[in-house]
RNA sequence: GGCGACGUGGGAGAGCGGCUAUCCAGCGGCCUGCAAAGCCGUUUACACCGGUUCAAAUCCGGUCGUCGCCUCCA
């Protein structure tokens, strides 16, 4: 088991990962808000954790992964209102969209997708332990937490009360001690046809209480690994340490990993800027293989822009490990492999680099293709296993096989061939080109393959 | 305005004080009847200005620029 790092927005730098108990790591990673389908920014979190998980578990840790899925929210009914259908309809309509086009990833589902619904009463709960405590306090049907009433606010997203730009808005300010409060509970409001009852009043669960309640409810307290993207570090990520510590005495989280935004013509790809590219459109024009590729060509926390170039690059990158599957053959690798695989998963160690580590896995490639003598390709397999990416060793399902026209087709040529006819074999090539298969020759003979 | 991140060869992207990263693309070569695939080579990059050091893309200071958060957001 290696010693793993990773980089912890809290500290702003690079630590161990210290499990609670050893050899089990839980990792809590938020997840959209199901008002549209989702988009490839969404989908960078999904890819991360996941393969950060596979990775974890090929070290030999037990990982439990929760990735909720908020659909209580204001931009539920908003979207529910507009499409004219009642708002759990609608979340529970882009929940299944979400579910199968995360599914196409090929990834697995995370271990948990809590809903903030069906945790109700333990975010009643936690809610009256911050009000018995002093840190919260009930206006008007709604509850706020008292910001200033714990000290250590701000210590995650490192800023200072004083630095906040305090502008009123929002419905509700006017209930507020203090602008920066913020709702633990929102009494209900005509319109909103979702809700639950309250030792305060008839309502629903703000944003931010919904994953410290989760969080603990499946994973407990001081758990090793909470993520999300960096826009959610403040408010959102700032609100549930704030919330969990102020009534647990306990952090909620060990390290705090916040994968970077993905761009579209340099700015952050978001719902509500409405410059998105949805995931399953994603999938639909290049595939999964290179998307994951794609993510894993860039350190996680730096931003990625997200274009056709790029996407491009990521496929053709992947044709390379296809390639290099046809040379491949079943068994132990040579010597020469043992460094690179250390490499790759010494780069994964160190706050999951997955560039580095995908460098490794194209310096193996290279030396294999130089190698006379037929490659082992266990190790090849083991590194791509982890990023998900194994299958492209495998013969492409989505390709054809070669059809009885096609090899009579190619025999044909080779006769051509066989007597210097380059014309005749060139314009069975081209033929072969049109049936769609590519023909290759080498040592062994013709080969044919799918395109 | 406050806080933070970042500026690397045609493009992407590692690099954490001295050693060819890697991928994509172009060009040249090898191989091939020609291709394809593969291999080899390739214009020797680090925003700018100072400083520290025997030595800096890597450390320090400043300048310029980009992006993120400060409001729902992955």
């Amino acid at each position: 088991m290696r010693e793993i790092t990773l980089h912890d927005t809290l500290l702003g730098e690079v630590v161990p990962l210290c499990t609670r108990e050893p050899g089990r790591v839980g990792i809590y990673a938020c997840g959209p808000t199901v008002y549209a389908r989702i988009h490839v920014g969404n989908a960078r979190q999904f890819v991360v954790f996941s393969l950060f998980k596979r990775f974890l578990q090929h070290e030999g840790y037990e990982v439990t992964l929760v990735a909720n899925i908020t659909d209580v929210n204001d931009k539920i009914y908003a979207a529910a209102a507009a499409a004219g259908v009642a708002s759990p309809e609608l979340a529970e309509a882009m929940t299944a969209r979400y579910v199968a086009d995360t599914d196409r990833l090929g990834l697995g589902r995370p271990d948990h997708e809590p809903l903030a619904g069906n945790t109700v009463a333990e975010i009643i709960a936690l809610i009256q332990v911050l009000i018995d405590a002093g840190h919260a306090y009930t206006a008007d049907g709604d509850v706020y937490f008292a910001v200033r009433s714990y000290e250590r606010y701000g210590e995650l997203s490192h800023r200072r009360l004083d630095d906040l730009d305090q502008g009123e808005g929002g419905v509700g300010a006017e209930r507020k001690r203090d602008p920066v409060d913020f709702a633990l509970w929102k009494g209900h409001k005509p319109g909103e046809d979702t809700s639950w009852d309250a030792p305060w009043g008839r309502g629903r669960p703000g944003w931010h209480i919904e994953c410290s309640a989760m969080a603990e409810a499946i994973l407990g307290l001081d758990f090793e690994v909470h993520g999300g993207g960096t826009d959610l570090i403040f408010p959102h990520h700032e609100n549930e340490a704030a919330q969990t510590r102020a009534a647990r005495g306990v952090p909620l989280a060990r390290i705090w990993m916040h994968p970077g935004m993905v761009r579209l013509d340099s700015e952050k790809m978001s719902k509500s800027a409405g410059n998105t590219f949805l995931l399953h459109a994603a999938l639909d024009a290049y595939g999964r293989d290179a998307l994951i590729a794609y993510f894993c060509s860039a350190h996680y926390r730096a931003p990625i822009e997200f274009d056709d170039e790029r996407l491009r690059a990521a496929a053709a990158a992947v044709g390379r490990l296809r390639e290099v599957a046809r040379r491949v053959v079943p068994g132990a690798s040579p010597a020469w492999s043992a460094p690179l695989r250390e490499e790759f998963f010494g780069a994964l160690a160190e706050d999951f680099n997955t560039p580095r580590a995908m460098a490794a896995v194209f310096e193996w490639v290279r030396t294999a293709n130089r190698a006379s003598e037929a490659v082992g390709d266990y190790d090849l397999r083991e590194m791509l296993g982890v990023l998900a990416l194994d299958n492209v060793l495998e013969a492409d399902p989505a390709r054809g096989q070669a059809t009885p026209q096609a090899l009579a087709l190619m025999r044909e040529r080779e006769a051509a061939r066989r007597e210097r006819d380059w014309d005749r074999a060139d314009s069975l090539r081209e033929e072969l080109q049109r049936l769609g298969f590519a023909v290759r020759d080498g040592p062994d003979g013709p080969e044919l393959l799918a395109l």
